[in-house]
DNA sequence: ATGAAAGCGCTAACAA
DNA sequence: TTGTTAGCGCTTTCAT
């Protein structure tokens, strides 16, 4: 194995040159500088990253720790999803020198062998990247308590105070329900993606109510369905309003797989597309674009490279900083189930 | 930061007393244990991973090496396919307390600027997973050259020598097409699951065109289809061969999805499957499962557990092994589509 | 511009 | 059973 003093010897200087000419910690005579980087590169020399890191205390590692994989967050919207979010991660990562340890529980691990913890402590990364962790709020506060930096993917209903990344869901779904409006539409129904203590859920349901309000359209609790991850929630969501005497005209569907849902609802019911009832969803996978479903998109790729930066941000930072809330923007692909497609387009 | 001394000195003993107890590689009386275990429990010490990497010459890291993520490598085959791989990977490695690592080339680096044989030199990995390598003949080579330990996971056109774990796919596709011949089948369609420069690709196609010789079925260049990672791929596939004079009377689909697609023509075009057209696939995805297609299992999960656990082996050993070349054993799922059902079964 | 030397946190002889 | 000590390969004062 080469070290540095291999490189030392066969140039005939101290070690701490060498360093100084690998690090430009210091100046080094252009000549003796040309010796150096001519051997390191004929011994095909590389610095030991746990000798540098014992000494800097810095890894030059960043770990993003992950649902198990295998469970829904793979799958969830359709493959893109994750590899999207590693792209992002990459670019950045790939930018600043830093590599990627990727990481889940195996099991529900009891607080001091969680293993992002681990990792924290014995300090084989330099920061946390914890993509829409499930059982969080005590890892969090565990890594507060560290003062370890750690950014938070995708994910808002935290009660402590972190650096996170996300798209707002509550301007998200005040434009899906403007857009709507927009269209003509006055009787508007809502399908929560999920139960509303998320915040994801929540936010939306207030950005829902508020574009109504905007549009002096009177709010109604028949009009909301809280649904789930199963196509089968968009169904029979629908179902629901079609029960209605007063049928809405449109649809804010809170998944695109929902929006399937729905739309087999209405297959099986004689109920035309955009024309009786329109939809407008969120995610814009894959499902939306072959169901031509209109849909809004949250952009995991921008959540891993902001989360990133952020992250990087706060590691080489001294002190801590406040909290930081990165948004991600959005953007509509408006396709054929809302009504404002046009053959031109796409 | 707490250290090893912090704790040595709160127990009143030495830091090698500490370093036996935590490592049990030298007899510490009970109650010394017992008051060091408790006093680490209670500062929450771990070990510095770079500290002890550097005695140890040990990193218990892992390194899995991908193609660039967001290009085909997540998409093929299905969106399970990356997930079921470290689902295998994790498993193994969280038995044996590794870590892993998760890189991919961000551009065709030229040789020493790989970033495997960087990570390889500065010991940041024990060890290499190498999945479906595309510019490789020459990491693997350099890989060699450093007798670092590695592993390729999926690829089998290598000229070097190399451990190996993979499907047989030739024998996988020999084995599908055998089957439908037996089945009395002569026209005999076949779908690439992808371009051909893969060697999955290719080497089905080799084990199809193999299998038919071998039958004297004479090939036919109209009866091949180069599909993709869509639905649509097969459908389109299955309206090609359909619109020949001779039309096939049965399909190897390359994956379960496009297997799918050629459903949806079928049923579009009253063709009965399997009576009209049978359908083998390969993956035995979740799809064939609830589409009752008879498809052939490529077990990546396998293939993930298999390759870690080689790998491992591999480090712990002192001298390097014969290459190992494992092959995972694949399965024909009889289902509907291929006219081999039989109601008993399953 | 360069070198000597201390020390990062740990393990592992070797002594006691 | 425990302590002393010498490194592991590097960075970084502090001298020169």
């Amino acid at each position: 194995m080469v070290t540095i003093k291999d490189i030392a010897r066969e140039a005939n200087v101290s070690v701490s040159t060498v360093s100084f000419a690998l690090n430009g910690t210091a100046p080094v005579a252009p000549e003796t500088k040309r010796r150096i980087l001519e051997i390191v590169e004929r011994l095909q020399y590389q610095p030991s990253a746990s000798a540098r890191s014992l000494v800097t205390r810095k890894t030059n590692n960043i770990a993003l720790f992950v649902p198990q994989p295998g469970k829904d967050m793979f799958h969830f919207a359709g493959n893109s999803l994750f590899s999207d979010l590693l792209q992002g991660i990459g670019e950045v990562l790939h930018e600043r020198n830093y590599n990627l340890l990727l990481a889940w529980e195996h099991e529900k691990a009891a607080d001091e062998e969680m293993k992002a913890l681990q990792m924290a402590k014995r300090k084989m990364t330099d920061g946390i990247l914890l993509y829409n962790p499930e059982n969080d709020e005590q890892l969090v506060k565990n890594l507060n308590k560290l003062h370890f930096p750690f950014v938070l993917l995708g994910k808002g209903n935290m009660e402590q105070p972190v650096h996170r990344v996300d798209v707002d869901n509550f301007e998200a779904a005040f434009h899906n329900t403007t857009h709507l409006i927009k269209l003509g539409h006055k009787r508007i129904a809502f399908i929560s993606p999920g139960p509303l203590k998320y915040l994801v859920c929540s936010d939306r349901f207030d950005g829902y109510k508020e574009a109504l309000e905007a549009a002096n359209i009177k709010f109604d609790e028949a009009y909301v369905y809280i649904g789930d991850d199963n196509e089968n929630s968009g169904y029979q969501a629908a179902a629901s309003f079609c029960g209605l005497k007063e049928k809405p005209t449109a649809i804010i569907s809170g998944r695109d797989v929902q929006a399937v849902g729905i739309l087999a609802y209405c297959a099986e019911n004689q109920l035309m597309v955009p024309d009786d009832v329109a939809i407008v969803s969120f995610e814009n996978s894959e499902l939306a674009v072959k169901h031509g479903i209109t849909s809004l998109s949250t952009d995991v790729y921008k959540i891993g490279k902001e989360g990133t930066r952020l992250l990087l941000k706060n590691i080489s930072r001294s002190r801590e900083s406040q909290p930081q809330n990165v948004v991600i923007p959005f953007e509509l692909h408006i396709r054929k189930t809302c009504g404002a497609w046009n053959d031109q387009e796409e």
